[in-house]
DNA sequence: GATGAATGAGCATTCATTCAT
DNA sequence: CATGAATGAATGCTCATTCAT
């Protein structure tokens, strides 16, 4: 029992709150930059214009920084799956959500680096990971048990293994393309690419009139 | 003296090679229980039964003994993809690649985990992953083109990309079923995964007669 | 501006002076608790319900505060040792003192304990020691020349000496009984001690009849 | 399990051996110079001739290297009670075993002295003092009983609580001069000291004719 | 009078690497 | 070939102290 507790979720104070989100941010950047591996605590602090002694104020250490960014990337997650279908055209839905898919993945591109990079060496991260993983494949589901009940989907395959699989696909794409920075084998659009995806799958799932 | 090497590749005596194939087996195993971060020299050389200084008369440091575990990895890789097709199974060579593939995969996680931690962070296995892919892409791409030519497949689809979808489908499945040991959602077993999944992209590529 | 003096003895204001009050307070009991080494800045103002930087209004730092404690233990002290004597009864005033002091630092054990804990490092407490040994040894001293005096004591021995000796067991006594809280042996009540103590003093000093 | 195990009691090689004893008796002259609170590792590899690191070859840390130290004052102790007796002069063992303590504790002060600066902070040293205590004053209870059988003592008193004051009449006294340095209150020899407190002791004890 | 933020020196500790034996 | 000793740079972390609000 060291005494002062380890770190406030909240600081009380806008000057406190703002240089947290300042570590935050900055953190992020460097871990795109870098790696997780590579920043140090010094490095943060010094690109927010802070004292070392600072960071402790609003953290542990520097994984757990790492892991608030990651539980809020994770909290943010996956509403975007949820895209209204259109009766005349099954390809629409997966498409357009392929669309934000990539595009969220994206914008958040430091983060995604950091679960891949860290989900072999320390557990929580696995965890989160997993639970994100989870939650994407289970919308996936979710959509494709709806189209099966509306009879656009064969039924002779595991809805459960399909969506894994979709996601899986998906998921390692955008990892190709947005963090390692692939093109990937020859340049193709983004577009093109989410489109020959909603393709494949479509033309794979939808039911042979 | 004109400076002995660091670190010859094939060490003279049969004592030394089999010291050397001893660091490197047991660091592998020590990369896929902890992830390449965790793992000090120490740890190495210890689960070795060796002293510490014995490790440089072998490798450079750590990094290099990684890079050698790499090589060897890519030496060997995707010869496997080449399977015979049967003409009136067009199913069964996608099937049974992606078996083999999952096999190979399995017989060697600990590797592709070190190049799904590392290539964020260091250039040179981000560019042994990019070949190992680009290697496993065109063997697929060189497959669908050979089905394309016979007619069996669509022609609708850019075919490179479809390679590197499958591909990606193919790879990061099998990341999470074989590093990340997921189940995935439920408990599937490999064969039945590897059965849908040749399903599906056979009957989406596939042309409708 | 002539500069504000660092830490005024007597803060002006009531709630100030309530305040420095409680912060003496509660550090003597983390004092006594966990010994000084182990006691930080932040642990005696979070344990008085203050921010740290409120701490240095009132002292100037820790070793102040613990001075501060120190003073005002010498300062009460020892009067105790004034006992009347009984003329028929000489171990009587040698047994009342000695309970009586035993209470004392049973009272005061915290600070006791500062001094032996900080006697080897810091100079000043070593002399606030040795000046409240030098006291209680003259008091005894004092008290067994009187009874030299009335012929109740041996003379073929240094008064200095036995004076030395005899409080320098009833202090280290009650150092262990008090401070390290040892039994010690066996448990022994304190009375019991005390009268074991005052009944050796008396046989071996007093003059066979 | 981070790898390396802790501290091997004993170096294998003559010369590591002989750099363990060295920091062990550079710290010993330290703490005893400047008290252990204000001893730094560095303090210790500097005095010794060596580097930061390699302290942690040989110890875990500071209080490891301290432990050792105070285990090894503990086992060698309080063989030298033991002094034969002799029929004609009972005072003639007390005042030798007293004399042979003294020396002792001089040669051992620094060590003696982190026993006392320690204890209230640390449980395993207050441990190790405990028990050095209960092994002195048992030895003390011993010869006391002894006596009594002997029929050279008082019965009316407990054995055990005289062998208990007696004891830390004789150890604090003995801190006082030797690791506080006091005169104490005169100069007074202490050889004078150790007989006057035989003295008090036999002259007390012994039953009157 | 009190707070929370920020500082920065101080220090322990780890670990890859070198080297004499 | 192998070992144990030693190095020293890198870095994390603590905590007393200052200061603007």
């Amino acid at each position: 029992m060291p005494g002062a507790e380890p770190a406030p979720q909240e600081p009380p104070t806008t000057k406190g709150r703002s240089t947290r989100q300042r570590l935050l941010s900055v953190a992020t950047d460097l871990f795109a930059e870098k790696g997780y591996a590579r920043v140090r605590i010094s490095d943060i602090t010094e690109a927010a214009g802070l004292s070392q002694g600072a960071f402790y104020r609003y953290f542990k250490d520097r994984r757990d920084l790492m892991l608030v960014l990651l539980q809020e990337l994770t909290a943010e997650a996956f509403d975007f799956v949820r895209v209204p279908r259109r009766a005349d055209d099954p390809m629409y839905s997966v498409l357009r959500s392929t669309q934000l898919y990539f595009e969220f993945y994206d914008r958040h591109r430091a983060l995604f680096g950091l679960l891949v990079e860290l989900s072999q060496t320390d557990p929580d991260v696995a965890k989160i990971w997993a639970e994100s993983r989870r939650v994407f494949y289970s919308r996936i589901a979710q959509s494709l048990r709806r189209e099966v009940r509306a009879r656009r989907l064969r039924t002779d395959v595991d809805v459960t293994v399909a969506a894994e699989l979709m996601g899986s696909m998906t998921e390692f794409y955008a990892f190709q393309r947005f963090v390692l920075g692939d093109g990937v084998v020859k340049d193709v659009s983004l577009d093109e690419s989410a489109r020959t995806l909603a393709e494949i799958w479509t033309a794979g799932l939808v039911r042979p009139a």
